[in-house]
DNA sequence: TTCCCTCCCCCGTGTTTGCGTGGATTCACA
DNA sequence: TGTGAATCCACGCAAACACGGGGGAGGGAA
């Protein structure tokens, strides 16, 4: 219901420089046996691609890589056996950071999805989409595209609202957050009485209220829990 | 051009049903009329969408919902005069928590589509999409999806790995690592020196080496700048 | 009106910090 | 064999700090 896109939709197919003549080369990480043949096999009867290694542990693509192979997009299990597809993607991409990856899972997880995108994927798709969703989600990362399942980028972006959101702000006054800022940029007191045109038992005095709001006893407590709290 | 505006809402379709399988109503902010008057057209002739409103501005959608009113989906131009569509964003998710938001913009740029998502959107689409992706990302928010156009996806992955890339270390060693651990905790340098069994004057040793790698000057200065560059 | 809260200002005192200076050992690398 | 690093320790002093007091002025609530 949601890959309706035609190949010509001018956004899509945004061809990079190095994907114009020669067919895109793609590998597979993938344990199961079945999975695995089925995708690669789909993958070889589109013209653009060519699968040409399908393995089914991380260590096998990771020696193929060390010796010198390239690859422009690799799809990649994230539940394997032996190397887990995360700590996988990290060599992988440690040794050829050129390369594309597409994780692909069977689990949405919150967590891993997390860690494969810090890791540096490319995409991340549940092994339960369509076949033709996995095929085109290859041309897709190679326009420069992040093919993602819908339920997977939601929870990405619920990952940034999460991270930006719970600005817990203590009930510190207007007054004090601005000394709390300029605390930050590591000013003494003296200094940012200066800038603030105020006296300096006033801002000794803000400083308390600051203390006491957020339950330290220190500028650097303060600067730790203001940051922590990402009331900045 | 960036303030006084008419207050010209248009009603596109006036329906207050309530049925058995109701349709999504979404409503539409966009100051470009050609464009308002094309989508909310195409969303009309699908059946399972109700288009009913169409605002040229976020004041008039703003009050609208401050009356009471409730509305499944918005698709919001981020390039609004008046109020721009990111705070409108922020204020509409404040009445409005439910209401899921599509963005909708000319450009693609890292700090608004950032902005944008911290700040609650639930997808975000260039308008150079063709008209049925817009269409379509009303049912797939609806859905639990998140639509982005390729460009948008691939830019919030990779706020990601740059948020969670760029460690720089400083060249710190794992023992001023720990110091400057501990006195995030607001630790005095009296209480990091007995935490870690060493004397006062070798922690004090440590702190130097530490401002002097950070170029700081207090301990607030350290631990703000080691949390900005996320050492921890 | 009184009460309370926020914002602003001040003094004194003892503690902590930042930094200049001097040393020591170990261990890797050249 | 030395040169540098990281780890450790020590003294002294001026400056900055936390925190104990003491005010006053304005504004909203009871």
């Amino acid at each position: 219901m949601e890959q309706s896109r035609k190949k010509n939709s001018n956004q899509v197919v945004k061809t990079t420089t190095d994907a114009r003549k020669r067919p895109v080369e793609v590998w597979m990480i993938e344990d199961n046996h079945a999975f695995r043949n089925t995708v690669s096999r789909l993958l070889n009867q589109t013209q653009e691609i060519r699968c040409t290694q399908a393995f089914p542990a991380c260590e096998d693509a990771l020696a193929l890589l060390d010796s010198g192979a390239t690859v422009d997009v690799l799809l990649l299990d994230v539940e394997l056996s032996g190397m887990n597809g995360i700590d996988g993607l990290l060599k992988i991409k440690a040794i050829s950071p050129a390369t594309r990856v597409v994780m692909l899972t069977v689990f949405e997880d919150h967590e891993r999805v997390f860690r494969a995108i810090c890791a540096g994927a490319s995409g991340y798709l549940l092994k339960a989409s369509p076949f033709d969703r996995i095929v085109e989600s290859v041309h897709q990362v190679m326009a420069g595209g992040a093919p993602m399942s819908p339920r997977v980028a939601t929870s990405v972006l619920e990952m940034f609202t999460q991270m930006a959101g719970p600005k817990t702000d203590f009930g510190l006054t207007e007054r004090e957050r601005e000394v709390l800022e300029l605390m930050k940029e590591g000013l003494t007191k003296k200094e940012i009485a200066a800038r603030l045109e105020l006296s300096f038992h006033t801002v000794d005095d803000y400083l308390r209220n600051i203390y006491a709001k957020l339950h330290v006893h220190s500028q650097a407590g303060a600067v730790a829990k203001a940051m922590k709290h990402k009331l900045f």
